[in-house]
RNA sequence: GACCCCGUCGUCUAGUCAGGUCUAGGACACCAGGUUUUCAUCCUGGUAACACGGGUUCGAAUCCCGUCGGGGUCACCA
């Protein structure tokens, strides 16, 4: 390609975390640009006061690096102060801190007569809107009484301190906009109405800002949701009216749950209220007791949550901690958190919306960034299928070398338990953790969800019923007589590795003649109190010696204690 | 409701722009077998789609029209 002057941006409105679909903009925009030898921007539209905080824009920047993405102008990525520093020409990359420059274009619009002062106040505007409901017609705001407006009167209206906002006069023309991905988008001029572009607080409203910046910042090509689609014929309304050139526009398709409804934080709410629910349904109704479990949750805080007062997320995500639930993930953190790498993550969502062709689509973000085309950008909503993604993950783990995925489950180990696994198993046997799970997990968070009782005290697991039926009690008891038998044998087991255990424990199995699950499973119970678990000689050897022993001991017991069910044998 | 966008297996998609090579390909999921000390893998096979109706054409998944269906927008949010 020959324009060497991409410049994409992607500007997140710091409200929250950064959303899955916001991630697949990033993506989009940020391989646009590296495939054009383009420049790629950060930039934080923190115009609505109320909602936007510092902790989401730290929070936005580092799932941003995380994912692996980088960018040319904006807020620095390693920063402990991104509102300070910034890098890139054109900057700041806050709105928040470019005010002026709104407040001289919109001043500029005034004095062209393409906007003017607007003194309704929202109540005013919303009994208008009720009204055309109620009548059954399109509500379209009326401009005969804000632009009759005197200048003696508005002085005056200023005077007494009436608050007012300022709102583009859209031409009366038709608007067509020129989508990369959807062709040519015509919207008729009485589909159009008045917008606002300076909010009576004095900010601007998303529209104004965001054009004035692409421009100031030479923004050529934006990608974006479809859902901003209505948007543009403003913008590009904007842009004429301000002298601006129109970058190039490709709206994306949206995505969606796997039932069709929006992707949304709320998700996470319903999901820790539907266990909630099931949970005080079973406790009668009990929310002290629910508290007491969830810890640091208040009941009424709870009863709050419960009853749809609030969807706050910090309360979903307790919730679920304390009853087991999993929350869907929505965020890209949610992603990180649930164990899932990141080019992996990309990969599976540039496949949203995107395609390469050819049957590819495991790919590398060096890939991605040769093939990305406008072109190849779909039209068509996505659902979002964990399953697929969880497959894509699994294979990318398998693929994983040692060390690194090592490296991987360390970083995990750190930010989501406290380092608990590698302190408890200390540095050698932690490796020998990664090594066991490697070939066998689908996420970097199963190791630590099914290998939770290598690091829990001996005595601080439960055995699960079924488990010590089936593979202990089961044939009068043959699982029991397999660790009394076994116990000698490992206590005397040296070294204590696993290749010394595999010989022992198959010489015992040759000698009794069986099977191997008949010995491997009664140790996996005993020792971990479930079926599951790595291969039966990695298992004991990260579990040391004296641990395994004391749990043989501790599961013997629970022979002594349950006896067997009286059974008529065959014969 | 108005306006706008979209419509290929259950899901993501290739093919559509330049109609024939498509009895529609791949992936995930699912089903059936097989391998495996558990789990997770892995291997083999299978089910499964051009929303519907007209039109244009020798020929339509591909072009046109309509219907139906889905989605987005209609804020002093972005």
């Amino acid at each position: 390609m020959t324009n060497r002057n991409v410049v994409t941006r992607f500007a997140p409105s710091p409200t929250g975390f950064l959303h899955i679909g916001g991630a697949r903009t990033a993506l989009f925009n940020w391989a646009f640009a590296r495939k054009h030898g383009g420049t790629f921007i950060l930039r934080i539209e923190d115009t609505d006061r109320a909602r936007s905080t510092p902790e989401s824009t730290r929070g936005i920047i580092e799932d941003l690096k995380w994912l692996g993405l980088d960018w040319d102008e904006g807020p620095d990525a390693g920063t402990a102060n991104p509102y300070t520093a910034q890098t890139g020409h054109y900057g700041p990359y806050f709105q928040s801190q470019r005010l002026e420059q709104y407040r001289q274009q919109a001043v500029k619009l005034m004095q062209d007569g393409r906007a003017y002062k607007c003194f309704k106040t929202p109540e005013e505007l919303a009994v208008d809107r009720e009204e055309a409901r109620q009548l059954r017609r399109p509500y379209k705001y009326d401009r005969t009484q804000a632009i009759s407006l005197t200048p003696d009167t508005i002085t005056r209206y200023e005077r007494e301190g009436r608050p007012c906002v300022v709102r583009f006069r859209m031409p009366d023309t038709d608007i067509t906009v020129r989508d990369s991905v959807l062709g040519n988008v015509t919207v008729k001029a009485a589909e159009l109405e008045d917008f606002i572009i300076v909010k009576s607080d004095g900010y601007p409203t998303f529209h104004l800002a965001n054009v004035v910046d692409d421009a100031a910042m030479n923004v050529t090509h934006v990608l974006r949701a479809q859902e901003h689609l209505m948007n543009t014929p403003k913008h590009v309304a904007l842009q004429e009216a301000l002298g601006f050139d129109t970058p190039r526009y490709a709206h994306m398709p949206l995505i969606f749950n796997p039932d069709g409804s929006k992707m949304s934080k709320r998700d996470k709410a319903k999901a820790a209220r539907q266990g909630a629910k099931a949970y005080l349904k079973e406790h009668g109704n009990d929310t002290a007791q629910l508290a007491r479990k969830a810890g640091s949750l208040g009941a009424n805080e709870i009863e709050a949550f419960v009853n749809k007062k609030t969807d706050d997320t910090t309360i979903a995500a307790l919730l679920a901690d304390a009853l087991g639930v999993e929350l869907p993930e929505i965020d890209v953190h949610d992603f990180k958190q649930s164990g899932y790498l990141p080019e992996t993550a990309l990969n599976y969502i540039a496949l949203l919306g995107w395609s390469p062709g050819n049957n590819v689509e495991r790919f590398d973000l060096d890939f991605l960034v040769e093939q990305f085309d406008l072109g190849r950008i779909g039209k068509a909503n996505a659902r979002f299928d964990r399953a697929k993604l969880l497959a894509f993950n699994t294979e990318s783990i398998a693929k994983l070398p040692p060390e690194v995925f090592l490296k991987h489950l360390a970083a995990h180990d750190a930010e989501f338990h406290h380092r608990a696994y590698l302190e408890k198993l200390g540095k050698q046997n932690f490796t020998v953790f990664a090594e066991s799970y490697r070939p066998r997990c689908r996420t970097l968070q199963e190791p630590f969800v099914n290998g939770r009782f290598f690091i829990v005290a001996d005595d601080a697991f439960d055995y699960q019923p079924d488990a010590v039926k089936k593979n202990l009690q089961k044939d009068n008891g043959e699982g029991f007589g397999v660790l009394q038998d076994l116990r000698p044998l490992l206590a005397d087991c040296q070294p204590w590795s696993a290749a010394q255990l595999e010989i022992v424990v198959k010489q015992y199995a040759e000698d009794k003649s069986l099977g191997l699950g008949k010995v491997a499973q009664p140790l996996r119970v005993a020792v971990s109190g479930s079926t599951v678990s790595p291969p039966i000689y990695d298992t004991l050897a990260i579990l040391g010696q004296a641990a395994t022993l004391a749990r043989i001991d501790r599961c013997m017991e629970l022979a002594a204690t349950q006896p067997q069910q009286p059974q008529t044998q065959g014969h």
